[in-house]
DNA sequence: GCGGATCAC
DNA sequence: TATGGTGATCCGC
């Protein structure tokens, strides 16, 4: 790995030029140190777009969150993970300057045919609608202690944040921020202790709902699920569109509850669509190709499920994508940088391919429990916790 | 094969 | 003062 380093630096140009990776450029620098970073680069997670989040600060939240955070356990270790990452991608790095332009070449044949198989197996036949609750514990707190409608709130403790109402979400609270630091930004915050029960209680009146409309449904969380609506716009002769707007409708009956919903050919589009009106609106995509690739092609690759703040990274600063059409576009340099299970991941999010055939539920894999302990290097300390534990 | 990473909620 | 818990899957050694 390490001899790679320098080369990767230095190496020239003449590897690729293929019209297809014009992104792609072996004089990109090289990731620099750790310790180069003033606090505007510190990455945090809590910037991304999120619904509820336009007006938001963004360069207060970075620098309150930096501020609070360095010098902790956690920033330490979140350096630690950061510098790993960046080896990650310049390791990547060199793996692409010694590709050459013979080398990509030889993938067109196989990688030519991959998508021409996931195209071929296309499915524009379902109607799938991805239905999500609108900042669900947050909303049923309010709903049950109306006096909260209205002020900023989050769901949690000073440790950590389950969910904050729209209200928090303007001074950039939001779920999984520890709950000091969103204090911080929002000096009114009122905090509610979860209650799951609860909750739970309010998932089922609207899973009672999804059910009439399709029986299979698959839930994915408490508050969000994913409903094959096929028959149902069939039987009624009605649109996709309609459906959603009625299960919106009929949760908002049965729980005094708003949700948004997405509407699609298949579960990755209409989970990307449902975020689109949030909250409480829909958006859909009809079940035409043109009109898919269109919308596809446009959209940020973090967006879809599955693409997450480290292949983001990878993807970008590797290749210099950012959308999905990009990823069609560096199809070859794909092939040739990842595993045959991220390449076809990669494809099918740029053809708008996935999640299509009916549910098929599988056994749950495993059950766990665990709980965090504080900071120590006490051993006797976990001698005693696994003791306790430890039975047949 | 295994531990660590990634991802989602 | 203080940065979660659960389940699944994939990567890299």
């Amino acid at each position: 790995m390490q001899p790679h380093h320098s080369r990767a630096a230095s190496c020239d140009g003449d590897a690729i030029r293929h019209d297809d990776e014009a992104a792609f450029n072996c004089h990109q620098k090289q990731s620099p140190h750790k310790d180069d970073k003033p606090w505007h680069s510190y990455d945090t997670v809590f910037l991304n777009a999120k619904a509820g989040m336009d007006g938001v600060d963004k360069e207060k939240v970075q620098k309150v969150v930096y501020e609070m955070s360095k010098g902790s356990r956690y920033f330490e270790n979140e350096k630690r993970k950061e510098a790993v990452v960046e080896q990650r991608i310049d390791r990547l790095r060199s793996q692409a300057c010694l590709i050459t332009a013979a080398g990509l070449a030889s993938l067109e044949k196989v990688v030519d045919k991959k998508i021409g198989e996931l195209e071929a197996n296309r499915d524009l036949s379902r109607v799938w609608i991805h239905v999500d609750l609108d900042a669900f514990y947050a909303a049923v707190e309010t709903q049950e202690n109306p006096s909260l409608k209205g002020k900023p709130m989050a769901v949690g403790g000073l440790s950590m944040i389950c969910t904050a109402n729209y209200e928090a979400r303007k001074f950039g609270v939001r779920a999984a921020m520890p709950g000091f630091i969103a204090r911080k930004l929002c000096q009114d915050l009122i905090f509610v202790r979860p209650d799951f029960e609860k909750y739970s209680k309010y998932s089922e009146l609207t899973r009672q709902v999804f059910r009439e409309y399709d029986e299979r449904f698959i839930a994915r969380s408490m508050d969000e699920a994913y409903l094959d609506v096929t028959d149902i716009c069939r039987e009624r002769t009605i649109s996709g569109a309609q459906v959603a707007e009625e299960i919106r409708h009929h949760v908002y009956e049965k729980t005094k509850l708003t949700c948004s919903a997405g509407v699609g050919p298949n579960r990755l589009l209409a989970k990307v669509c449902s975020d689109i009106n949030k909250p409480n609106g829909q958006y859909v995509l009809p079940n035409e190709r043109s009109a898919i690739m269109n919308f596809i092609s446009a959209l940020p690759i973090r967006k879809v499920s599955g693409i997450g703040k480290v292949t983001e990274r990878m993807l970008k600063d590797v290749l210099g994508i950012s959308t999905c059409g990009d990823l069609l576009q560096n199809r070859y340099m794909i092939s040739a940088l990842f595993s045959p299970i991220s390449r076809d991941f990669f494809f099918s999010v740029g053809l708008a391919i996935g999640g299509s055939e009916p549910p098929q539920d599988e056994p749950r894999k495993s059950l766990s429990n665990e709980r965090t302990f504080m900071a120590t290097t006490d051993e006797s300390f976990f001698s005693k916790k696994l003791e306790v534990n430890v039975s047949t």
